[in-house]
DNA sequence: TACTATCTAGAGCGATCTATCTAGTCAATA
DNA sequence: TATTGACTAGATAGATCGCTCTAGATAGTA
């Protein structure tokens, strides 16, 4: 991370502690140590302060992980193999941290104050944006417009809660049998659709 | 709340505060100036400080989920109608705080501090109470062990994740999207387990 | 060499955090 | 009435919070 410059190592440590501590959890004096960065630096960069950098992080994590779920789509076609596909590559990460980093969207829209407006629409652009891209996907695979939309919802919160659930328990064994759910609920879905 | 005693106030603040702003986010003298609760109570009654008050809300929260877990289960002897109901009530629930209010054990979960072990404790004991309660119905509905347990623990993912997009996007359209695909999948799991 | 804009460096402010401490209130019991 | 334990009440400590401010370092340009 010290190739990183100065504006680019405090949005990934914000991230990455974002992802761990949540919004209120997060202290700037913590990203600026972590990061190794001057404290001046931080009201340079975000004269808005925590706020904007939080916004900020997840914008940036909101699109990095876009296109690894629309890589995921273009490397797997058959829908139900890139789902599954997305549900593995986010038990890889959170096994590789030990189960303390979650998703920095998911983790920072629970806990974020209702003063930090601007953190909460990042949190919602960033999950619009995903649900979007499964459910161009989705609809691509058959599935009507709003049966796509439905399940690219219901994906999203299937992945997000089992996230949290393998987090809390230390054990990717949630992200394991929710993954095989959805999939048996794709499978049916697509079935019906073939059907009509 | 006024009728409740001071401990019991201090339980039910918490709750509530620790639902739409997790452990960093609540403070413990919000909690008290809330609860119309002395200071000094707090420490007379949590000598363990916030760890110990956060832990007991929690637990005292997943019992009271639980009877209602079982409850919707005695009511509806169907399991895809009582899951149903399940999400029913979590959609009044967060429609009646004006999706502020999200599920204090997940909400806690992802935000909690390594620091505070016994809490994160707490979570993990909540959603495995949560977890037995549904996978024991699903199995007396027919399902082996094995896919009962692995049914639960999504239906909790779904459910968690659902009201964070819920939250997040102040709308019960993720909440409802879900219930509707999680049925589907129990529908399809349930005959398949009946053509076994 | 001067000048300017960018970034670094950190002291310090007021507010708030958790936690401790002492003193006072009150009811029940001896 | 005297005593005791439970609870109330709040001042205060020490640390940390987000944030502001000034000064110095550095690099590119005139």
């Amino acid at each position: 991370m010290a190739k990183l410059g100065t504006k680019e190592r405090l949005l990934a440590t914000s991230r990455r502690l974002l992802a761990t501590q949540g919004y209120s959890g997060t202290g700037l004096k913590q990203v600026t140590d972590e990061a190794r960065t001057p404290w001046g630096s931080m009201y340079h960069f975000f004269p808005g302060g925590k706020k904007q950098l939080a916004a900020e992080a997840i914008y940036a994590a909101a699109a990095a992980d876009n296109e690894l779920l629309e890589a995921a789509f273009v490397k797997s076609p058959d829908a139900r193999t890139a789902i599954q596909r997305i549900f593995k590559a986010e038990r890889r990460r959170i096994e590789a941290s030990d189960f303390t980093e979650g998703c920095p969207v998911g983790t920072v829209a629970l806990d974020v104050p209702s003063s930090a407006g601007d953190v909460r629409e990042a949190c919602a652009a960033a999950f619009a944006s995903w649900g979007k891209t499964i459910s161009a996907a989705l609809a691509h695979a058959g599935l009507t417009d709003s049966e796509a939309r439905s399940f690219a919802t219901f994906t999203l919160s299937a992945l997000e809660g089992a996230t949290m659930l393998s987090r809390t328990f230390k054990s990717s064994l949630p992200l394991r049998q929710s993954a095989t759910m959805v999939d048996t609920a794709l499978a049916a879905i697509l079935e019906r659709a073939a059907r009509a």
